[in-house]
DNA sequence: TATTGTTATACTCTATAACTATA
DNA sequence: TATAGTTATAGAGTATAACAATA
């Protein structure tokens, strides 16, 4: 439950009359809530973009990694993208349905099979991948120079902080 | 469907032998993509710390957003956090069947209430003022110096991007 | 007619547990 | 026994639509 940045002020009865809605001041020098609501904009304006083609956002993510890994299994890719296994299962599904991914049985191992992009697939990623770097390169010009700098530090946050909870398990 | 940091390498069959299994290279420069899993990372923490007690994260904005603003109405309350009124609805029950908040009737507009912290309630918020403290502090430490304009960055990133698509609505 | 709080409903993302078929 | 993929189920968190009371 994060505030939304901007959230417009309310000239409502009650205490909005007297007050100026806004940000609480406690929240102003707190990191985790600025990352939040950075994140939730930066997420929102990327689902924008693709949703308006029958894409769903994460699909970005899970069509990189079997590109870059090709034959990986679902339990591999589950734990790369720090999920349950199970709750790939349907995205694959419709990954294939959609013709976006091949899914091979893996000769030695009877119960896994190898995730691998189509040519649908590749096509798709590069389509998103597209829409990606267009919105990060309306992030870089908003993030300026030291992108590198802002980069490590998020980086940081999400090594020191995840050590202790793992990515899923 | 963001992947999670530090997603230990799987030392699988096929593809994961061959690979060094890690972050997509195509995700190394993409400002979005270490937003998301730092800011997950962190929420991860704070959650881990107040679950504890039974409390929910969410509850640290709504309770400091009431103290700040004595005796205002879920609507605007919403408006503030930028979801559906009718997301609050339930929290508001929660939160006032465990004395933390009061409700009272307004006496112009009938329709409506304004919200207090009880006694409780203000004790409640300072237990998750601290775990919120300390959890931003451990994020002061990652953060480093220049706290100020990582953070005016993460505003930026909110504020621009989120022109577009508002608060809620 | 419009607004407030509420309810009903649904959708997304996620997790746990149990099942199956292998190993 | 243990693992891979699946299924069933549940729980957050959110949204939309509709309703009663009030404005």
């Amino acid at each position: 439950m994060a505030p939304s940045p901007l959230a417009q002020k309310a000239e409502r009865t009650s205490a909005a009359e007297s007050q100026d809605l806004q940000i609480p001041d406690s929240f102003r020098d707190l990191v985790g809530y600025y990352l939040r609501i950075a994140q939730e904009a930066s997420f929102q304006a990327i689902s924008k973009g693709t949703s308006a083609e029958d894409l769903k956002p994460g699909w970005y993510t899970l069509l990189t990694i079997i590109a870059e890994n090709p034959g990986l299994p679902p339990s591999d890719i589950s734990r790369l993208v720090g999920r349950d296994r199970s709750t790939l299962t349907s995205t694959m599904k419709l990954l294939n349905a959609r013709g976006l991914i091949s899914r091979r049985r893996n000769r030695a191992d009877q119960r896994s099979y190898g995730v691998r992009l189509t040519v649908e697939g590749e096509a798709m990623l590069e389509k998103l991948r597209r829409i990606a770097r267009a919105h990060d390169a309306r992030l870089d010009a908003i993030v300026g120079a030291d992108k590198a700098h802002f980069i490590a530090i998020l980086r940081r946050i999400a090594e020191e902080l995840g050590d202790e909870n793992g990515p899923s398990t």
